[in-house]
DNA sequence: TGTACATCAGTGAACGCGCGTTCACTGATGTAC
DNA sequence: TGTACATCAGTGAACGCGCGTTCACTGATGTAC
């Protein structure tokens, strides 16, 4: 991991290669512990105990425990946005009806924030409480945002939106905090709304507020070349 | 306050008034300290000072912290309901366009949820490890897109949505969930998108998604009798 | 090339603090006769 | 109506536990000459 300068507020920056080991070796105890146990399970000694080494280590590495967390977050924002930066790509979607690659990727989305169940969590509840976390779930808002603005404008779609990167932006947000609420609270409780269907509605709500081509009506006849996988 | 069967399980039955008392001065102390400080400092210590109780006196009143937690959360939903259900009365909607009723209840909830702000995040940190409690913000989207779907019943609204029933509850939950987002990671991280602009384009999402009336293109421009004030 | 020294990295027991919970006790309220 | 007793309500010091953080010390790595 490539030390941003960020993060080094809230990490002594190591001078040996054996120290860069360990400090990654412990952002990794941190992510799986919170993966695998939850967030109030990852406490210091836990961590170090499971990245092979101590907590006088840790603090020689991270100037506290926040420190660590935020760059638990940091790194995990970084890769989701590398993740969906990647299946953003214009190249990807060529040939593809623009109803089939929002549905895909917003199935992606769904499957992977499933996934990472924990971690979103924690995210999340950190967020409440510290700003630059919070920022952490802004910055990916505005990279999809970004890319997928791009993405319409390469492959000459008219948004009927007043002003198109509003739109977007506003779509993105509400896609990602209906998943996210989603994953939180977990999909057990309304019977009523499978992934399926909540990842159906959201690509009609994409396609009629953004004003997406004139396809409202056979949304869900639509057929074209398949949707490439995503990872 | 009433005490409801669910309750009983994380409540020990007060046989007194006086207790009674103390029982509602501890849910309002939690709440107000929950409010002014956030949910860390709601120390079962704090709470039983504030309410001019004792620590011991807490005990004797709920099974353990937990119990008190629901209780406030259980509570504070039912007055969210009782709120909303008020705000959704057909007869004070009578004459106005639906379009402006959307935004003056969006706007409404905006407010509210901003007003609110550390008992909305403290329910969702909550929410993340007791499922009882999530089911509380279940239960309030489900009361609204009830609600709501009667209003548009009675007002004769038609929407263009393969399951209406479905996509009122779709949008509904768009609607909270991104409000409950933003009052949450706060309004600041953004410049882009002031309250207004995000209510504006809430009811928009809504009217086009639902295929409310045929208004979309004069959604700007709407003039109708003025909306009623809520509270 | 080898030795001396400085700096970096790692260790884990010990500390301190805060918080949830318990418990022995006092006071208040209701009830039976 | 008054007294005795049982039950309910309230008190706050004390307990125990977990967790973040520190610190005195050992070992490893790099550097100057």
């Amino acid at each position: 991991m490539i030390i941003t300068q960020a993060q080094l507020e809230w990490v002594k920056p190591p001078q040996q290669t054996r120290s860069q080991q360990t400090f990654e070796r412990l952002l990794d105890a941190a992510e799986a512990i919170i993966d695998e146990k939850g967030l109030e399970h990852a406490t210091v000694a836990e961590i170090a105990k499971r990245a092979n080494s101590s907590v006088g280590s840790f603090y020689s590495r991270f100037s506290d425990k926040e420190g660590l967390m935020r760059c638990v977050f940091e790194r995990f924002t970084s890769q989701a946005i590398a993740t969906t930066e990647a299946a953003l790509s214009s190249e990807r979607w060529h040939g593809v009806a623009i109803i089939d690659a929002l549905e895909t990727m917003i199935a992606f989305m769904l499957s992977v924030f499933n996934e990472k169940r924990a971690l979103v969590s924690a995210l999340n509840i950190r967020a409440a409480h510290d700003p630059s976390v919070s920022a952490f779930g802004q910055r990916f808002q505005h990279t999809i945002s970004e890319r997928t603005t791009q993405l319409f404008k390469e492959r000459g779609e008219v948004l009927d939106h007043p002003d198109p990167g509003v739109g977007v932006f506003v779509a993105v947000g509400l896609c990602l905090s209906s998943i996210e609420a989603r994953t939180i609270h977990g999909p057990n409780q309304n019977e009523r709304l499978s992934d399926n269907v909540l990842c159906h509605e959201l690509v009609r709500m994409c396609v009629r507020y953004l004003g997406l081509g004139d396809r409202l009506a056979d949304h869900d006849h639509v057929a074209s070349q398949a949707a490439p996988p995503i990872n």
